[in-house]
DNA sequence: GCGTAATCTAGAACGAGTTTCAGTATTCAA
DNA sequence: TTGAATACTGAAACTCGTTCTAGATTACGC
């Protein structure tokens, strides 16, 4: 949304969902942020990422920067939706058919977990920003939010096409949770890659069976 | 933890589980920080919670909040625990007896969700702290999640004496993670308060139904 | 091509969390 | 009671996110 600087000139932000069309060089711009910021993270986690080591990384203004990502939080944001929109890339093409629809879930949920083993501190620092984000970045953080529970509501019903009901909406809703949390306490030291594990099965369970004519009522 | 000051003098935070004794005054300090803490946290929510504001209002110098609290986030998560400890006194003064175990859950975590909705500056400010917090805060975080845990325990299984099965704790650290996590969201006006019961309810559905011999295998 | 509005750059400046330091007050053991 | 160790004070200094300014550059409708 376009805001207003003091003297009046319009300014607008370049998110993704920009109504601004940008051109080329703009979008260069955009994407040497974003990796710069994607590096930076890699090494260092959330603090290693300074605004001016960014600006400067992708030779990019501070001014600049902060007219195309309007603080840190957003930055960091935009690029864990970068990340997310890799990631499921990846998960499609290798989808885990012949699983129970359960099972699925648990399945793609700890492959994403792996992925992010391999880059903790990336993980922390987009993690963090998630975590920290207050109303004026509820946009962004909902696009992410769009991303995960699209990933899951496809790990739960075999075909993508059907539409979710409000049961299963209710159900990711609490899976994401789960799953945004126990990162949160695995990135802290809190919580051990098992501990994670079971969380993940454990409100997996919440997922409902394949009602399948066959067996029903066993305990 | 004692740290050590650029010219080796020894030193010491004086947070809940110190091994320092505290005397009287020191004791009546932290209170005064605590309480100044409150206040503001309760009248502008995080950002109003000014480290300078804190020492001026609890009559304290600059350098001595710090001691007592390393960071403004270990202040917070200290007040979040102060706070909680006066929350489980008060649920635990009128008990919700004679409900179902999944029952009991969803009505504490609701009637605490009430008490937030009082205060939902203060609420901001101690989440976002939480949420907030890296691993150099992992001890008191844990704290809170103790007390958290003991709650919901309590209101699982009607003595507290029995010690909690591993089953048990597993469902319990997910209801953490989305009470959490739905308190998050709400805070930020990404969901509404009537997501927020709902999400309780769902991941209530984990509380195992008392297995009276009478009614078992009914879909 | 030309003029103008929008964008970008370099750098200073501001604000709040955090650290440091010199000096004063308190505590506590002998 | 006294003297050393520890704690507290007041104030300055440092860092990093963020904002602001003045001038260059670029994009674009005519």
């Amino acid at each position: 949304m376009p805001r207003t600087t003091t003297d009046g000139r319009k300014m607008t932000t370049y998110t993704k969902a920009a109504g601004t069309p940008l051109t080329e060089r703009q979008e260069a711009r955009r994407r040497r942020i974003l990796r710069a910021t994607t590096r930076l993270a890699a090494q260092g986690g959330y603090d290693a990422v300074q605004m001016r080591e960014v600006a400067e990384m992708s030779e990019v203004a501070l001014g600049t920067l902060y007219r195309y990502f309007p603080s840190k939080v957003h930055l960091l944001v935009a690029t864990m939706y970068d990340q997310l929109e890799q990631l499921g890339g990846q998960l499609r093409r290798k989808p885990n058919k012949g699983l129970p629809p359960r099972e699925r879930v648990v399945d793609t949920l700890l492959r994403a977990f792996r992925g992010m083993q391999r880059e903790p501190h990336l993980t922390e620092a987009m993690m963090r920003a998630m975590q920290f984000a207050d109303r004026s970045v509820s946009a962004e953080v909902d696009g992410v939010g769009r991303i995960t529970t699209q990933m899951i509501l496809e790990a739960m019903h075999e075909d993508a096409s059907t539409e979710p009901s409000a049961e299963e909406l209710a159900v990711v809703r609490v899976i994401t949770h789960t799953w945004h949390s126990s990162l949160i306490s695995w990135l802290n030291g809190r919580a051990s890659i098992a501990q994670v594990k079971l969380d993940i099965e454990t409100v997996a369970r919440l997922v409902p069976e394949p009602e399948d004519e066959a067996d029903a009522g066993t305990s």
